[in-house]
DNA sequence: CGGACAAGCTGA
DNA sequence: CAGCTTGTCCGG
């Protein structure tokens, strides 16, 4: 008879984030760690994870049942990692590199073949590391490429894209070319370490027994990083599970963030070809009768309408229902903060940046005046003025749109973006939406927007490519970048400014919200500084996010207050 | 998290 | 002092 076994278990009751032993009673001797098994637990019988083997003491309750398989072992230390990474209970980890439903018998993955085809030769070597490239930049070669320098029998390329649609495409052209890939609604694929796993962030987590290496697309792409608590990134999670197994990662960029920059980044061949023609229609100057579109932007819709593209134009408005923009109603002057430049909102009589560096009487800092206009229209209102600007029927897209519209204009939210392939033009109604935004991030997240504009519209290479921007700050450096399709100042700019404001890689944040936030904050003291109140929470800022992490595990965290790591 | 149990509060 | 609420502890 077989010496006693005993295992560590962490539960789904995440709020207990501690491991319990069990012994393995002798019907369960398979149970392997990373498995889901079924515990009890307090008298309450539970799901959990087997994290490790554990030594066999008195008291010891068993293992009630095993329920199928959980991630591979060699998962384990990076899960732990990133518990610690983004001060979460383990079980979250646990859950996101698990199926959703449980597995209880593994396929067996295809054998490495040999790579044939003319394909495979013409690759030329890709170093690993940042990549700067072109919004028309297609990353198949790079995937490939990837794959033929890390092919080996029982490791797997992990390629994650920002959209699951883009993954579906891509999986499909690598699947034409012989690859034999796993989706990441495949989770037992991943498990049982098919060659190439693709999807969205969530692949990041994908259960491969070994990482041959990792290809991380639009790594700057906020959807990269998940939107809730805990608030992983995928290209962190990539980077250190690359590290751990010396393997190889590639990542792709269109503007690299100080974040980025600072890891240091190639630049792939032509990157001004591959960006679309941007025009710029500075409102300014403009006939306030005008419609949503002016001159060049009208004319410029009527000549993609008596071109052959299915959606002829496509008209880009900023996302519904938050920020409304105060401009001049005499001389159209935007209303800025003197101090950041963000827009100014009024709230009883009071204008103010959502800073509140200053607060003011309404007025015009231009021409003195104190009328004023919102600037900012529903979707549905804009789809409106250009039925009747351009004689066409127009479709809406947003986030919540089902199937798409069959009309050759197309208004929508940046949902349209991921939905729409193809348009001859697109048309940014009013960029400022994007430049002003009362966000750190908002100058990359105008450049970015223009990117993926582009995508649908091809490369000023190609001679196609038609972005037009309607905004009132023409003299803007976003926009003279985009005109220009040449980065390089405004990528030193965003450099300093980061260094100046200590934002990544320069120093490392998190806000602390919930009751007793505040003298738990206050308690974390050395190194850290605390700012902040309690109605937007507390920052706590540090060197760098080791240093805020660790500082942060040593003072317990009392419940109710939650820690957001941006 | 959720059960167990203790200490505190209330009203007849 | 029963009956209820609120707080604290703890799980293998």
């Amino acid at each position: 008879m077989d010496a006693p076994r005993a295992v560590r278990v962490v539960t789904e009751v995440a709020a207990v984030d501690r491991p319990f032993d069990y012994l393995v009673p002798e019907g369960l001797a398979k149970t392997g760690v990373g498995d889901r098994v079924r515990v009890d637990f307090n008298n309450r019988s539970v799901r959990g994870w087997v994290v490790s083997d554990a030594h066999v003491s008195e008291n010891l309750k068993s293992l009630g049942k095993w329920l199928g398989y959980g991630p591979p072992a060699s998962m384990m230390d990076i899960l732990l990692w990133s518990s610690e990474r983004w001060l979460a209970p383990l079980a979250r980890f646990l859950v996101a590199a698990s199926p959703r439903q449980l597995v209880t018998s593994l396929p067996t993955a295809p054998a490495l073949r040999a790579l044939e085809g003319d394909q495979w030769q013409r690759l030329s070597d890709q170093a690993p590391g940042v990549i700067q490239v072109s919004p028309n930049t297609d990353p198949l070669d790079l995937v490939l490429a990837a794959y033929r320098a890390t092919r080996a029998d029982g490791a797997s390329l992990i390629v994650v894209t920002p959209t699951e649609a883009w993954s579906r495409r891509l999986r499909g052209r690598l699947e034409q070319r012989g690859c034999a890939t796993a989706g990441a609604d495949e989770w037992e694929r991943a498990r049982a370490g098919w060659p190439i796993v693709v999807g969205a962030r969530g692949a990041a987590f994908a259960p491969v027994p070994r990482v041959a290496g990792a290809v991380i697309v639009d790594a700057d792409d906020e959807s990269l990083r998940s939107p809730a608590q805990p608030t992983w990134h995928a290209l962190d999670v990539l980077e250190e599970r690359c590290r751990r197994a010396s393997a190889p990662w590639w990542a792709t960029t269109m503007l690299p963030s100080p974040r980025l920059m600072a890891k240091g980044y190639r630049v792939d061949g032509d990157i001004r070809g591959g960006w679309p023609r941007v025009t710029v229609i500075d409102r300014r100057g403009g006939d306030p009768h005008d419609g949503l579109l002016a001159g060049e932007a009208l004319s410029a819709a009527h000549r993609a309408l008596s071109g052959d593209e299915a959606v002829a134009v496509v008209v880009l408005h900023h996302r519904l229902g938050r920020g409304r923009l105060l401009a001049c109603a005499a001389c159209h002057e935007l209303y800025r903060c003197a101090v950041c430049g963000q827009a100014e909102q009024e709230v009883d009589d009071v204008v103010s940046c959502a800073s509140e560096h200053e607060r003011r009487r309404r007025f015009c800092r231009a021409c003195g005046s104190t009328r004023v206009k919102l600037l900012r229209q529903g979707v549905s209102t804009v789809r409106r003025d250009l039925e009747a600007q351009l004689s066409q029927s127009v479709g809406e897209v947003t986030a919540s749109t089902e199937t798409l519209p069959s009309t050759r204009v197309v208004v929508g939210t940046e949902a349209v973006l991921q939905r729409v392939r193809r348009a001859s033009v697109v048309i940014i109604d009013d960029f400022d939406q994007y430049l002003l935004a009362p966000r750190e991030t908002a100058r990359r997240q105008a450049v970015d927007v223009v990117g993926r504009a582009g995508r649908l519209v091809g490369s000023r290479r190609a001679g196609r490519g038609d972005v037009i921007v309607q905004t009132r700050r023409g003299d803007d450096l976003v926009v003279r970048s985009l005109v220009d399709a040449s980065f390089d100042r405004l990528l030193d700019d965003e450099f300093e400014t980061a260094r100046a404001l200590r934002l990544a890689p320069f120093g490392a944040r998190a806000t602390i919200r919930g009751a007793g936030a505040q003298s738990y904050a206050a308690s974390l003291g050395d190194p850290l500084t605390v700012s902040g109140d309690e109605v937007h929470g507390f920052v706590v800022r540090a060197r760098d996010v080791n240093q805020l992490v660790d500082a942060m595990r040593t003072v317990a965290k009392p419940p109710h207050v939650r820690v957001a790591l941006d």
